[in-house]
DNA sequence: CGCATCCCCTGCCTGC
DNA sequence: TGCAGGCAGGGGATGC
């Protein structure tokens, strides 16, 4: 499901159940997802103390004692369900939200977007799995197990999280911690957006002279790392460009950015900024009834709004879909140029 | 190298 | 109510 900003906030939900802890077992409930899981995975986990939860791009990297590092991603369906041990939250201020001893979902239509219904949370949690600490392995935890749950990690402190995904294009691979920067999925990846890294000027090089268009440039996690296809549409919108517009506008005849560019990156940042406090806000919010972790779908300016009027004070065009590399634009071709 | 196309998989929504 | 078709937040593999 994530862009950028959706596995930040699933790492910060992560980071305090799991950094510093150490996994005492590790469920693995089928051979692979999009790629196999790592050889003797959970003997390679158990026992194991987790040191880092951090996040590069979309991958969430997980430094694990012992010199080596797990890369998990989350395709376009994953998510984790966090269980606490006995009761109540006893970390306020993080855990906001129960899915029931039935695991049932929240079922709300507040985060729907259009057309599109996807899950509304990344990252669930949940506070009272009494019979799960309780009950044997088996027939107690299956009443909790939910279809698609395919890794649960167990750490000494009680608390279980699971991994989930129907579609199952997430993956985990293991690396060593050492060839982490030379890893193939990391060692090629573009500049984080919200890093010093990013700046029109790089823009501006990596697309001189590309003639794909800014939707397929801003794709390839290459020229920036993060970026997927709900962001692309809401940072082109809010720097007023064409999604067909050629990459190579970023870049003038000397190599030095456009204006363009410079409004890209001001785009970039703060659509990317304001959709992790949308996640962040109401993970704090444990009191929040529906346990939805908000994100950003409520407030998408073009994607998902195909025929709308256009958010643009004073813009009297109408939000159009078009097909870009398979994939849907959103984009108003009255002020994005 | 750049670029386009296809594919992995399941679930949900739409229209007939 | 059933069923077929389209679509979905990602990204790797392949072919030109």
């Amino acid at each position: 499901m994530p862009e950028l900003p959706e596995v930040e906030t699933v790492r910060r939900g992560l980071q305090p159940v799991l950094e510093g802890r150490r996994i005492v077992k590790l469920e693995q409930r089928r051979p692979d997802l999009r790629f196999p899981f790592p050889e003797n995975f959970p003997e390679r986990l158990a026992g194991r103390r987790i040191e880092t939860v951090n996040r590069r791009s979309k991958y969430l990297v997980v430094g694990i004692e012992g010199g080596e590092t797990l890369i998990m991603h989350l395709g376009m369906s994953g998510r984790f369900t966090i269980a606490l041990a006995g009761g109540p939250a006893t970390m306020p201020g993080l855990f906001t939200h129960d899915t029931g001893l039935n695991g049932a979902q929240p079922n709300t239509t507040s985060g729907s977007v259009g057309k599109n219904r996807w899950p509304n949370t990344t990252l669930h949690v949940n506070t009272s799995l009494r019979s799960v600490e309780q009950g044997s392995v088996g027939q107690q935890q299956n009443q909790h197990q939910q279809k698609h749950d395919h890794v649960v990690f167990h750490t000494e402190e009680g608390a279980t999280v699971t991994y989930n995904d129907p579609r199952r294009f997430g993956f985990m691979v293991m690396t060593a911690t050492a060839d982490l920067q030379n890893h193939p999925l990391i060692g090629g990846l573009g500049p984080e957006p919200l890093g010093n890294a990013l700046h029109a000027g790089h823009l501006a090089a990596r697309a001189a002279g590309r003639t794909v268009d800014l939707k397929a440039f801003l794709m390839d996690q290459r020229n920036i790392a993060g970026l997927g296809n709900i962001y692309v549409c809401e940072a082109l919108f809010r720097a007023g460009l064409s999604p067909q517009r050629a990459a190579s506008s970023l870049a003038r005849k000397s190599g030095n950015p456009t204006e363009r560019a410079e409004r890209l990156v001001t785009a970039i940042r703060s659509v990317l900024t304001q959709a992790i406090a949308a996640g962040g806000s109401s993970l704090r919010d444990y009191r929040q009834a529906d346990g939805a972790l908000g994100y950003f779908q409520h407030s998408f300016s073009v994607y998902g709004r195909e025929g709308e009027p256009c958010a643009t004070p004073a813009c009297r065009g109408t939000v159009r879909r078009i097909v870009q590399a398979g994939r849907s634009s959103f984009l108003c071709p009255a002020c994005q140029r």
